[in-house]
DNA sequence: TACATATAATATGTATACTTATTAAAAAAT
DNA sequence: ATTTTTTAATAAGTATACATATTATATGTA
């Protein structure tokens, strides 16, 4: 009764929500970043690319803050992101019109092109991850805007 | 018909198992990170610590390679962090039996009472996360079960 | 108007996470 | 038995991800 793995209180690994969501997580990023080796993206940099190609649906102008909510990367790693992708030329920024503090973000030309190019290849991929769930993904979908929901922070 | 958002195939956010995933994951890891502090352990550091005290309960020797297909964490990372485990004095390393090559991962006294603790902060913080899941926790595990069996890389 | 509080962005520092390449040894094949 | 192929571990280099602290400005309140 004494041994190390009494600790746990599932018997099996697959009853831990938990070590199941960073395992399948681990795999999924580790799928998407070798897909994305070809356009020369990370992740993160794809979710705020694909971000501001979304927003910018609705909305006019797009500050870091912005992109940050929606993506949910917090605010100093998404200024460090946007950084590298202004390096690369695929966002400009400009000075916001009516708050000065903030920074007005935009994808360029070629950023535009890119991130469609991106969005692309990770339909495909998720597309090929997510299969196995079949009809299931409307409830998996549903479970994950559930755990959104109650987990804002 | 040319506006940058039209590149998605779906038109709501919700829609998006990718999406939905990377920012679910995201406000996870980032509360789990939160609750290991109060004993500075990070979360990959806590998995490795998990995943021995896991495997101890039924295999004598566990090796790098071990940890890191159960974690999934590839074994370069799985290295640098058994190395950051080892100056905590958490775990200790001993040649293998039988090969030379690899190496025998055990917990220290206080690596397993460190572990044990953290075992127990993180599954408060899932338990907290994933109620919002109430029954259908078990068809959230069976999907992420579904998924690993249909993604091993 | 003046002051306290909240917010947008970022410099700094630590710890992943992965790619590529290397070393040494085990396993498989002829 | 010798050669070929895998495999365990890791060095080096790049890009997150976060906490903490700082700056400048906006917002709320008296």
């Amino acid at each position: 009764m004494d041994k190390p793995g009494n600790a746990f209180n599932v018997m099996k690994a697959e009853d831990s929500p938990g070590f199941l969501l960073w395992q399948v997580t681990t795999l999924w990023h580790r799928a998407i970043k070798k897909a994305l080796d070809e356009i020369d993206l990370t992740h993160p940099q794809f979710v705020l690319l694909a971000s501001l190609l979304w927003l910018s649906k609705t909305k006019a102008s797009i500050t870091q803050i912005d992109l940050s909510h929606h993506s949910k990367i917090d605010p100093m790693t998404t200024s460090t992101i946007i950084k590298t992708l202004l390096r690369k030329g695929l966002v400009e920024r400009q000075e916001h019109e009516t708050d000065t503090r903030a920074k007005s973000v935009t994808l360029t030309e070629n950023g535009i092109a890119i991130s469609r190019q991106a969005v692309q290849i990770i339909n495909k991929v998720d597309d090929d991850f997510f299969t196995g769930l079949g009809k299931d993904v409307k409830d998996f979908n549903g479970m994950l805007v559930g755990l959104l929901g109650r987990n804002k922070i």
